[in-house]
RNA sequence: GGUCCGUUCGUCUAGGGGUUAGGACACAAGAUUUUCAUUCUUGUAACACGGGUUCGAUUCCCGUACGGACUACCA
């Protein structure tokens, strides 16, 4: 049995997804944010987006409409936070500055924060004077800070200079951390440095804002990436020097996705590599200019990067595989929530995307059609285009996918297969061919059925098996050897086009020794 | 380097002191299909290693190895 403290099972769960706008949302991030809302649902509590900027530097113009936008294509709806309002607003940390500094007041007043003045340089002396070096209680004593300087010349440089507000971190204290996934973290506070709690430029670091806005906003649970297991008990201490550890939330901390081959972090860089999205959307960096694909763009269904996702570190417990949203929020639970950080395998996302497009009704499907027909200013009917995807939609895995493999519906073969050609075009069923393309020729609103039992008579009337000349006609309608159904493939091409098909291939191609 | 986290088929994972270690994706084979794809059936394939504890360990404990995260006035 896994060491899991269950907390009341109805508690309405009151969720944040805390993105930074540093950029577009990694699809790791959708994977977190879909975990937070799975909880949010199932509960009946609430979801909150809140957006951690407090980074000025680090600012990417767009970012925060971009992560919105994501959120909203997966299907996962903000309750609170921002873009939507709420009790608690502002959700924009870096509108809330002045909370922070009162906060970080507080806690130089009750002793547990001071001052420091250490430069760039004066630090990095520091760091690299002692192997494993940090600011804590074995080196603050020797910096320049409100505790080793006297009282009047912290006061001096308070006055005059930048300086930091840090996080006092007594030595000789276990930290215990009940960890949803993990079970229970302990960590002796001597490991600990003194956190940065307020910048120079006086605005909160993430430690500081991520756990005042949290108790603020009544956070249950905070779920969340690995990278942030090594901080938290900084933020277990922060809630205990502030006095809120009875209103501290419950810690999950996801494992990381990694890359498919090898090890390490999903990056960018693999998802290029392999060929594959890393982004909900298409994302144009603003400084470059370069434009990443995005899953929407490249044919994924919400629904399909969704139920991806969620077996992405979690399981049902079950066999069940497929999970519309609806699904997932009955079904998710944090402790079935998989320690060990999974590789993101896209094979698996493509299964899934072919399962859901092809639950789809033909109306849709040929609206995907349709959008590309448009887009390559070729003319296509609704009903033409409805005749297509019927025949096409085990085939696809994509929607774009139509399209591609629609071609032959649009144009001539403008080559013909060498090698099929040398197999299969063969004087008899060439012979097929042309007794068959007369019948065709002069038949109107050809179906199925009918160029079936024509195609048969032209066969038997040169005494040649149906089967065998089959091939050559798919030579001569489509060029190569593989594709749907040959008699529903001339009902949508039509008696005239199959007919003039059969002419031009009849013309240019030659039976092999005549 | 230090701290923390992790390790079951190629991949996602179930399981858990005695199991033929289960499922899915991928892969392969067969059947169906006039082709290809679909569909169906079948198959290949895993408990990182070493010590304990135990009648018995893949499962519990301890090490080792390997991997990862973190180690900023970034989040």
């Amino acid at each position: 049995m896994k060491f899991v403290p269950l907390g009341p099972l109805r508690m309405k769960a009151r969720v944040r997804f805390a993105p930074s706008p540093t950029g577009a949302l990694h699809i790791g991030g959708v994977r977190t944010a879909l975990y937070n809302f799975l909880l949010a649902r199932q509960t009946g509590g609430t979801m909150i987006l809140r957006i951690e900027d407090t980074d000025q530097n680090r600012y990417v113009p767009g970012a925060e409409e971009y992560i919105l936008e994501s959120l909203a294509w997966a299907g996962i709806q903000i309750d609170e936070g921002v873009g939507v309002g709420g009790p608690h607003a502002p959700y924009r940390q870096s509108e809330r500055r002045e909370i922070y500094q009162q906060f970080a007041k507080q806690l130089v007043e009750s002793g547990h924060a001071y001052f420091a003045f250490d430069t760039e340089e004066e630090l990095e002396a520091m760091r690299s004077q002692t192997p494993n070096a940090q600011y804590d209680g074995s080196t603050r004593r020797q910096m320049r800070n409100s505790l080793s300087l006297p009282a009047e010349e912290t006061a001096r440089l308070l006055e005059s200079g930048s300086y930091v507000i840090r996080l006092l971190v007594e030595p000789g204290e276990e930290i215990i951390l009940q960890d949803i996934i993990r079970g229970e973290v302990r960590v002796q506070s001597s490991q600990l440095d003194d956190k940065v709690l307020m910048k120079s430029d006086g605005m909160p670091t993430y430690h500081l804002a991520n756990v005042i806005d949290d108790y603020l906003m009544r956070i249950t649970h905070v779920i969340r990436g690995e990278e942030w297991l090594p901080s938290a008990p900084h933020h277990v201490l922060l809630y205990r020097y502030f006095g809120w550890e009875k209103e501290m939330p419950r810690f999950a901390h996801l494992p990381l996705l990694l890359k498919p081959d090898g090890n390490g972090k999903l990056s960018k860089r693999d998802a290029d590599r392999m060929g594959f999205p890393i982004f909900p959307l298409n994302w144009r960096d603003p400084k470059s200019g370069d434009v990443s694909k995005g899953f929407r763009e490249n044919g994924y269904l919400p629904a399909a990067v969704i139920n991806f996702l969620a077996l992405l570190g979690w399981n049902p417990g079950t066999t069940q595989e497929l999970f519309s949203m609806e699904e997932l929020i009955q079904a998710f639970s944090l402790d079935r929530v998989n320690k060990a950080g999974a590789k993101f395998d896209i094979h698996k996302a493509q299964w899934f995307n072919q399962h859901y497009l092809r639950a789809l009704p033909n109306e849709q499907l040929a609206g995907f059609l349709l959008e590309e027909t448009r887009k390559a200013n070729v003319t296509c009917t609704e009903e033409k285009a409805l005749q297509i995807v019927a025949v096409l939609r085990e085939r696809v895995t994509f929607p774009q996918d139509f399209w591609h493999l629609g071609q032959l519906f649009f144009s001539p073969p403008s080559q013909f297969d060498p090698e099929a050609v040398s197999k299969r075009w063969t004087a008899d069923s060439t012979r097929v061919l042309v007794a068959f393309q007369k019948a065709v020729s002069e038949s109107k609103g050809l179906t199925a059925e009918e160029a079936k039992s024509l195609f048969e008579a032209a066969a038997s009337s040169q005494g040649v098996k149906p089967g065998s000349a089959l091939a050559a006609l798919r030579i001569a309608l489509t060029g190569g050897m593989s594709g749907p159904d040959l008699m529903q493939t001339m009902a949508i091409l039509g008696g005239a086009e199959t007919a003039s098909r059969l002419h031009h291939a009849l013309g240019v191609l030659s039976v092999k020794g005549s």
